[in-house]
DNA sequence: TGTATATTTCGTTATGTGGCGAAATATAGG
DNA sequence: CCTATATTTCGCCACATAACGAAATATACA
């Protein structure tokens, strides 16, 4: 019951399943998801760490980067079923769509001159 | 993308999680969940508001008692796919089995002494 | 019609959540 | 070692939510 409902508190926030949609693409930097959301990073970070509490993405660090991505096949039953059901929910959403679109162009933007354009 | 956020709302409560599965084995009059819930009157209301809200279940009246079902055929496809995902995810659980075990019990007793007895 | 009663609505209170900025942490590179 | 920088943690504020009891509503039945 605890893990059912650390998830679908994960998945009461609209930008945390942007973040979750933005995901499905692959692994994203968490200054990537900043700009997406257009959130703080403080704010960011805080919904990235709970959507790891509840199992829904995986965290790996790279340097001074945290790369996130979706669960994998690791990932517990209910995990994988919630995941599932949002994806497939949320594939004609308009918003995700536009943030998708949004996507491609970011990822042809370097990394680090993202991070620094969020500086100034 | 708000119906998926309702309906995860609704299911972020241990409380609605449980009246949700009660209901898994036919439809319920309130006085009779809030028994099981051990909850006041008006907050087994509202819990039994917001899952309706979320489509997860509907209501009728009969009389002075008001009947609550699992949203059947006609529920949209998120209600129909968060449904399995939290049924199959809590079939298994301690306090879901606990809760069907009383429940057994309550529905040998009559509707009238049981909300009588509620008002002592 | 009036009274009893099942449920909901309303008002209040305590706790939880999402947002930000500032400070802390960790890592790359000079 | 020291500085720059990507991310997280912390402290705060505004607002949402779960709980209750009291009052309102609706229905049965005397």
């Amino acid at each position: 019951m605890r893990e059912i409902i650390d998830i679908a508190k994960a998945l009461s926030d609209a930008n945390r399943l942007r973040a979750l949609m933005l995901l499905t693409d692959g692994p994203l930097c968490v200054c990537q998801i900043i700009e997406m959301l257009g959130l703080a990073p403080s704010t960011t970070s805080k919904h990235m760490s709970i959507l790891r509490q509840a199992g829904l993405v995986e965290a790996n660090k790279q340097g001074r980067w945290m790369h996130y991505r979706l669960a994998g096949k690791g990932a517990s039953t209910q995990v994988r079923k919630a995941t599932q059901w949002i994806v497939s929910g949320l594939k004609n959403d308009s918003q995700i769509q536009q943030d998708k679109t949004k996507l491609q162009k970011l990822l042809k933007m370097d990394k680090e001159v993202l991070c620094r354009k969020q500086r100034s």
